[in-house]
DNA sequence: ATACAACCTGAAGTTAACTTTAACTCAAGC
DNA sequence: GCTTGAGTTAAAGTTAACTTCAGGTTGTAT
């Protein structure tokens, strides 16, 4: 089964220009071209699947492409791999912690403001910040 | 009570160019200059704790200084505020489960290659991704 | 007086991850 | 044979949030 970049572009919900940007800096390897054209397997299925989910976890892509070169020989390279897991796991447990300090700063906002609009509405008098829950 | 750039430097961990950087874009209002010599008060203080913590959510520079400008006239302005702070939960809550479902890839990894190291160690069978608890 | 550290300026440079542009090719349908 | 639509290329442009640079100024200690 082959796919064209129109299929995976919808299938990923990434543009076009996104796909060929990844094999250009080899993050999709072997990705075949006829007449001009590319056609990809369900290997570069599973790649932008691995892709996404490094994304996630804040992995910059040239992280990432070195960890698909690296899993190429994973008996040879997993001591590698793992220190890398392990210190980007280290940062994406930072960026979680500052995101969830981050929102909760934002609800503290959000109800602070909210009573003032209600005090502004109700001509009442003006909530004092630190009173928010 | 005021500071140098150097004392704020140290305070918030931020080299002097980005406080330099936060008051050429409109962040930092009304600093002293004397002698073409910057002192800063505890309203900046105060800023600088706003910005740290807006960071934090991931509002970008120019909406906290939109949120500032708001803020100046809180009753008047308190519904927009609401709906910036609002609309930014959603996309922090977004980025949050993002950095979960990433967070919890990697450790996927983490257990999945420590097994790998080990087989490799002990010479047995290397494991299986989908048997990686 | 001189050295030195701290601070200043405006402008240009940096980074990652794309995106846009302009001009081209190819296969299919009418 | 012409149009249309999907796809191609290399190169330049974009964005946010800084950082760096080169050269100038100021206050304090020797």
């Amino acid at each position: 089964m082959t796919y064209t970049i129109t299929e995976l572009s919808k299938q990923f919900n990434l543009p076009a220009s996104t796909i060929r940007y990844y094999e250009k800096i080899g993050l999709l390897e072997n990705v075949e071209h006829v007449n001009s054209r590319r056609f990809y397997n369900d290997s570069h299925i599973d790649r932008l699947n691995a892709i996404e989910c490094f994304k996630k976890a804040l992995l910059p892509l040239d992280d990432i492409r070195l960890f698909f070169s690296y899993e190429k020989d994973m008996e040879a390279n997993s001591e590698k791999i793992l220190e890398m897991m392990k210190s980007q796991e280290v940062r994406t447990q930072e960026s979680l912690e500052a995101l969830q300090t981050g929102l909760a700063h934002l609800q503290k906002k959000i109800r602070f403001y909210t009573l003032v609009s209600e005090a502004v509405k109700n001509k009442t008098p003006m909530p004092d910040w630190n009173d928010v829950v």
